[in-house]
DNA sequence: GTTGAGCGTT
């Protein structure tokens, strides 16, 4: 299984690769999505990231509120968007 | 060459 995760508070330096490469240490990363302002294109500091449910767990518990790149980070279950409907 | 809350697209 796997969950979503909502990552903020991040520096706007932050990549997707630094994510990954933080979160994997705690399980399988599934999928980053980084979200950036759609407009200005300039990113707006948070994101998602999805991982295996343990995985999941294990950075909230322990990503949380812990620093990352001089920011305190903020590690959250994310709220479900999409359902995908196919009709 | 900037900025700061917080939940995104096919």
């Amino acid at each position: 299984m796997s969950k979503k995760l909502y990552v903020g508070n991040l520096p706007w330096s932050a990549t997707e690769e630094e994510l990954r490469a933080a979160f994997e240490a705690y399980g399988e990363v599934i999928s980053i999505n980084l979200i950036e302002d759609r407009e200005t294109g300039r990113p707006r500091g948070f994101g998602f990231v999805e991982m295996d449910d343990a995985g999941a767990l294990e950075v909230i518990d322990n990503m949380d509120g812990k620093d990352f790149g001089g920011r305190n980070l903020k590690v959250n279950e994310a709220k479900p968007r999409e359902e995908r409907p196919r009709w």
